[in-house]
DNA sequence: TTGAAAAGCAACCAGGAGGTTGCGTATATG
DNA sequence: CATATACGCAACCTCCTGGTTGCTTTTCAA
C-alpha cells in the first residue's frame, strides 16, 4: 500500500512488466529515453493509432510509475520515471542470480 | 519469424514481459530459477488456484520461451528457458544505458 | 474575443486473460 | 486387468485491454 523504491512486491513487479508487455507501450517508453519529457500528441506521431490510444498507454505506464505525468500549459508532458525501470532490471538480475547460482551447483556436482 | 538469441524483436521482447506481467506466472517463475524442472501437479501446490489455471500460465511462459516443456512419462515437466530472461535482461539495460546518457548529458550541459 | 490546439471524458466494441468445471486419455502400479 | 495418477481438451464465465468515435473543456494566440 505505501510502494518506495525498497519495497518491491510481487504484484508491483508483475504491474511494471505488464506495462511493459505490450509492444505500442514498449515504442512509446524508446521514444521517452531520451530524459525529456514529451506530449501526447508528440508522442502520438508515429504509432498507427489514435491520440485516444496512445493516451490510454500513457496511463498504464504511469499506473505501474514507469512514466510520470505533469501538466503544463494546454499539454500533458509525459516523461520516464527511472526508478521503476530499475526495479524491474534489479528483479531479473536477482532472477538470474539464483539460476546460476543453481547452474554453479549442478556443474560441481557433475564434474567433481 | 526467426527469433533467436541475437535477434530481438520489440513485439518479442514485448511477449516476454507480458508473459511475466502476472503475480501468479512470476510466483511459478520463482519456484522455476532452481534450474530444475517441475511437474505441473507439482507447481500447483502453494498457488490459489487450479491445476487447469497453472497449466495455462505455464503455456503463456512457453510461448514466450520463459519456460520449456517436457514429457515425461506420464507427467509434463516444465524448467526455466534462461536466454529469454536474458533478453529481457539486456533490453532493460539498454534502455537505462540510453537515459542515463542522456541524463549525463544533461548533467554537462546544466552544470559546466 | 474569437478561434484553434491540446487534452479529457464517456460510451462503445471485439477480443483476449484469467479462472473455473466436466470429462476424456495416457501412463504407472497393485 | 483394474485403478489411481497426471494431464489434455473443451466449454463457459467475467472482466480487462486495446482500440475507436464524439463531444466538452482548458489554454494559448491573433
Amino acid at each position: 500500500m505505501s510502494p518506495n523504491q525498497t519495497d518491491v512486491t510481487t504484484a508491483g513487479v508483475a504491474q511494471v512488466f505488464a506495462a511493459l508487455g505490450d509492444a505500442n507501450r514498449l515504442s512509446l517508453l524508446a521514444r521517452l529515453c531520451d530524459g525529456e519529457s514529451h506530449s501526447i500528441t508528440q508522442l502520438t506521431q508515429g504509432t498507427g493509432i489514435s491520440r485516444q490510444g496512445v493516451s490510454k498507454h500513457l496511463t498504464v505506464m504511469e499506473r505501474a510509475r514507469v512514466v510520470s505525468k505533469e501538466r503544463v500549459g494546454r499539454e500533458t508532458r509525459y516523461a520516464l520515471q527511472p526508478g521503476t525501470l530499475q526495479q524491474a532490471r534489479t528483479y531479473l538480475d536477482r532472477a538470474s542470480e539464483q539460476w546460476d547460482d543453481a547452474l554453479l551447483r549442478l556443474r560441481s556436482f557433475l564434474e567433481i
